[in-house]
DNA sequence: GATGAGTCTGCAATCGGTTGCAGTTTGTGT
DNA sequence: ACACAAACTGCAACCGATTGCAGACTCATC
């Protein structure tokens, strides 16, 4: 059995409640009383139980996660942030997986919400009311999207599509294709004004070609769309869909990028790996993650300033140019 | 606040005993005051705190979940089993990554074992002494792993081994390379070992080429080599090494699977993606996952059973035929 | 030497449940 | 009608910590 209080403080010859003093406020301690404390702790290999503490001070030191899909490496990468942050306060997370159906998040919120001081949700689909009854139960910050009155961080998508266009404005593309994600997507709906913007603003064309599941198939089923607007380029909604993309612009014979560039967004693995290596907007995907671990801690300790208004983070992309864009063929 | 059960008891006029007993002994509460104790719970929404029942009981309804990279689609895949397996148990997951560094296991494991039930761990490069030693902090399941004395479940990886060459031989190669992962790796062992038997029970030939990392990169760095043994076909560690493999192949124009097949293991979701499209032994993975919960809570469940000895679970690849292996070019 | 302030330390209550034991009720057999 | 067992239910202790309050001690000051 492991150690309790009462076990050190017998040891050190104090009661229970100077130990836990020594431990917590060293402040009030004297001295030598105190270092008798830390060698009886260090002798026995004390540690708090963590579940009796949490019953007394109402902190549990355990932070939740809900993702939509742990085998998405975009969310694999935030997880690791997220994990990472939450250890060097040590404080432990429980992750979940809603395996994409987003009417689970709420559920997983609530039943996780008991054993949490507050969670971190990434929910790419619910709409802002959703999310609002979500944080009624429990601390709440929101990664990789915003939601009106609640904390979250968020990329700026705007910038990243305008980084993408005047790319591909440099290259002699004036019709640049755009394959969205799902609908209800906060990211599709960002991604798409910034790109609707920075078209705009660089005298090109925007031809949007619908709707796709984030995924490679997603990419699959969008490219023959794509070929059909007559575009010299292409942005995707993320990586995922551009590796699909590729491969069926390649089984067609059509040339990337002598014919059509592609551009994604993410950066993950695999693109570096893709064929041709592609051109995309790289997201800090465990930046998001840590910044967001930032941001609740310092809501739980201070519940005060969080009541002043909700805080945001905001996270830059940067795009990294491969070998899937080049100059817009002369026609 | 929430409810508690002292305003349960309040509400259904029965002691707060009463209706402890009414949600886990059911059996020993009168039919009628259990409805009304039923009744008052769901008017208040109570839910059980969790600290303080494992307070009494000492089981926290958690466990651990111990990878080396969340990034690592096969990690992550496997964390996806665990927790949704973990899920159907009404079992929280605390997941911890240890940045691919042996060395934090010990202390992350001892870290997590004070908050936990038990730990399933995945560590592939720890010896057998290391493991045992972390074993003695807690419940442990090894998982994609054995090791004497200690529960846990992998794959069988000499009739994987057994299937890809029977593969390649039936195309007609009799030379077959080998780049294994990292030399402590226990798959890397094992499925030398099996590529070992399957070639001499084939009557074929091992070339292998040494260790090397289990990424994309290793995968490039040992391409060279594979070419240089003359081989006609390889196996790799795993697919993201194939991937790397495939890569440099293509950038020194030798065609597979013209000139040489690739066979990869794992097959993440990046391996229909590649170029060509990776044969390769897919490992049920969140499978895995799934098998390493059930035998870990079964384990808690029943200490007496655990105590006979430590329970194996063995999952068995299967060989995914896509466009990386071709028939034996003629020489 | 008494007084008062200041520092430490310990007592005991508390968090929200669980459980051994004893008491109450109900039902059965005679 | 009575004894006795069976079936429920409640009391109170307990799990391992934290913390308000009060007591004990030290030390300086008058």
């Amino acid at each position: 059995m492991a150690a309790t209080i009462r076990d050190v403080a017998r040891l050190a010859g104090v009661s229970p409640s100077t130990v836990s003093r020594a431990l917590s406020l060293p402040g009030m301690v004297n001295a030598t009383t105190r270092a008798r404390v830390a060698a009886a702790v260090e002798q026995l290999g004390y540690e708090p139980n963590r579940a009796a503490r949490g019953l007394i001070t109402g902190r549990t030191g355990t932070i939740g996660l809900v993702v939509p899909d742990l085998a998405n490496p975009f969310f694999a990468s935030l997880t690791k942030g997220v994990q990472a942050r939450a250890r060097h306060h040590d404080v432990a997370v429980f992750v979940a997986d809603t395996d994409e159906d987003p009417a689970a998040e709420a559920g997983l919120v609530r039943a996780l919400s008991k054993q949490v001081d507050g969670v971190v949700l990434c929910s790419p689909r619910a709409s802002d009311e959703e999310l609002a009854a979500i944080a009624q139960d429990t601390t709440v910050v929101l990664v990789n999207r915003t939601a009106v009155g609640l904390p979250g961080v968020a990329y700026d998508n705007e910038d990243g599509m305008r980084q993408a266009v005047a790319h591909l404005v440099a290259l002699g593309h004036r019709r640049i294709a755009w394959v969205g994600g799902p609908a209800t997507s906060w990211s599709t709906q960002h991604r798409g004004f910034g790109l609707r913007n920075a078209v705009e603003a660089l005298r090109a064309e925007l031809a949007p070609v619908g709707n796709f599941a984030p995924t490679y198939e997603g990419g699959m089923a969008a490219a023959d769309q794509v070929v059909a607007t007559g575009a010299t380029a292409v942005v995707a909604y993320n990586d995922l869909v551009a590796i699909g993309l590729l491969a069926r612009l390649h089984s067609r014979g059509i040339s990337v990028p002598g014919d059509l560039s592609v551009v994604g967004v993410d950066d993950i693995a695999m693109s570096r790996m893709a064929r041709p290596a592609l051109t995309t907007v790289r997201l800090p995907k465990q930046e998001a993650g840590r910044i967001a671990v930032e941001l609740l801690l310092a809501m739980l300790d201070d519940p005060d300033s969080a009541a002043e208004g909700p805080k945001h983070g905001e996270l830059h992309g940067e795009l990294i140019v491969r070998d899937s864009t080049g100059p817009a063929p002369q026609k």
